[in-house]
DNA sequence: AAGACCTATCGGAAAAATACGATGCATTTA
DNA sequence: TAAATGCATCGTATTTTTCCGATAGGTCTT
């Protein structure tokens, strides 16, 4: 994961349709939701929300996969990881009494 | 933290500019760096960064001293760890097995 | 006290993001 | 084959972001 690619998963999950569908898709792993249901969820119109779908997919935090006539939306977990360990090596970079209690609260979940 | 402090601190992190300058306080702490280091550093105007640094501390992720007549500005670690943990609970509601392999990456550092 | 320095804020122009309806393509159903 | 379903894309209007120069308020130096 370099900076822009870190910076292209910022911008997509920077926006609260984005952000909760990415959240749902996750809660939905490893089955899915269909574009349709995450239509549904957002209260938006189909093509305003196949939009933020785009981008959520540019930043590749989405996986889609065609089924039958629709699409099946997955979430990445290995892209929110790349993401996660960006941002965690930027207060670790040589420097673990930084990132020590960081990982302590991570460990509770 | 909430979503809306999360999608806070995301669209502060997702500029360039933004994204650069905390890595940089962050790779300066505890001694932080002036404003006016921050501004040659990014190549931008004085006021166009003073805007950016506007949003990374209304996003909670950059604090400023006082000292003389300059800014010392500290990047907000436990800011970072919020946003950290907000993610990472994304992934790990109730499901310990998506968030493992992630954690043992994150320790690696 | 006057001038230099550091930073925030204002006003405005240019660029990007956001939202919608309409349309088109592929797939399933009838 | 014809109609209906599921989704992406296009065109466009509105809003938001981004950038700059100019200005103003403190703080230090002289």
């Amino acid at each position: 994961m370099n900076t822009d690619t870190a910076l292209t998963a910022l911008a997509a999950l920077a926006h609260p349709t984005r952000l909760e569908a990415f959240r749902l898709l996750v809660q939905h792993e490893p089955e899915g939701l269909s574009t349709g249901q995450l239509v549904d969820a957002s209260g938006l119109t189909q093509s305003t929300f196949s939009t933020h779908l785009a981008v959520l997919a540019k930043a590749g935090l989405v996986k889609s996969e065609k089924r039958g006539r629709q699409f099946i939306q997955r979430a990445e977990i290995d892209a929110l990881k790349g993401l996660m360990l960006f941002l965690a090596k930027d207060c670790c970079q040589g420097r673990a009494e930084l990132c020590e209690p960081l990982l302590a609260e991570l460990a509770c979940c």
